[in-house]
DNA sequence: GGCATTATGTACCTATTGGTACATAATGCC
DNA sequence: GGCATTATGTACCAATAGGTACATAATGCC
């Protein structure tokens, strides 16, 4: 048939992400990106098409394993208070110093003026609300935990609001103590 | 003497705000911002320095505009409560989609991962610990509202990444309902 | 009015950007 | 082994980036 690849996909896939994780659609150069993977530029090109298109592979990815460690996660605690906070504790390391100030690529990408694609809105606007339907189902499973006039809609939005600053004020490095403050006030929005 | 300015510095710094706003500091030209003040690029250089000089005192003009209006409105309210609430509700038409989907200039610099200017950091972390500070002191003058374990401190920096979080997802265009919807589980972090 | 001084505008420079043309190498099929 | 097909590597391109040299214009002071 043809020449075989000489190179995981999956493996350029991960080391595209680290740069753009890093340092942002805008500023990662396609130079930088055949560094970190390896590849040259028609190399990549014929794999993942443009910049554009290599970004939104990247992203999707992320999302999808984001995703699915969420939803692991959400769906071990003892009870829905439990579970929550679990999840958000799971985060610690990436809102904290101790994974370096990367932040949440999504995040990152959300803020980014920079970037006014289309497809890359769908893709984190789209994440952003399977990630609060996934809180909003974990409460209401949990519904005989909380008061008669407790709200999982508006509870699980500003849970998502708090994890999306969380994961900006990465950027500051944080100690791991002074994220677990904020976690800690969590347990009043739950009640 | 010399040759006088034919323009208003002030006004220049404004329009150049504009634009590094809406599509952040590595996507804006320099010849957007020329196109956005009228002055050609001599005289940026000679009344403001380079790229990365003007965004520095663009970010610091905005931080210094919204700290003052913060400080303001946080001790208008009637008690801490409606102080707090009366600034985040201040804030809601920059969160959603009433006034287009800026968000916040220095949320949005935070994130970018392709600022690495350490002053550019210092000036934001400037920022927001002298915001929480404000928050802080408003909580504690009000000390009498809230129970006897009630954490000013864990309360504030809470409200910070809150206050982060909207900012960020008001680039969703979320309507003035949905962010209401958050303000109001505000109170349960003030008990 | 002449001069020193500073602002302005044109025109340009170098580096870097995303993207590609083209020759070459490596495979499976017959 | 020859051939069609696809991957790879070199070398390059046009566009754009931030930044500047230099000639010119406008002021106050004497």
């Amino acid at each position: 048939m043809a020449r075989p690849r000489t190179f995981d996909p999956d493996e350029a896939l991960l080391a595209a992400r680290q740069v753009f994780w890093r340092k942002g659609y805008q500023s990662t150069s396609l130079d930088e990106i055949t560094e970190a993977t390896g590849l040259t530029k028609p190399s990549l090109y014929a794999a993942f098409g443009d910049k554009a298109s290599l970004f939104l592979k990247v992203l999707d990815h992320y999302h999808d394993q984001l995703l699915a460690r969420s939803a692991q996660i959400l769906s071990e605690g003892a009870n829905a208070r439990a579970a929550i906070e679990g999840w958000l504790t799971y985060l610690v390391p990436r809102c904290s110093g101790e994974k370096g100030r990367k932040g949440c690529l999504s995040v990152n990408t959300l803020t980014d003026g920079g970037v006014d694609d289309a497809a890359v809105r769908k893709s984190i606007a789209n994440f952003n609300a399977r990630l609060e339907s996934l809180i909003v189902k974990r409460l209401e499973a949990g519904r005989a935990e909380f008061s008669a006039d407790f709200d999982p809609a508006a509870a699980a939005r500003t849970i998502i609001a708090l994890y999306i600053g969380m994961m900006a004020m990465a950027k500051h490095k944080p100690s791991p103590e002074q994220v677990k403050l904020v976690i800690g006030q969590i347990g009043k929005l739950l009640s």
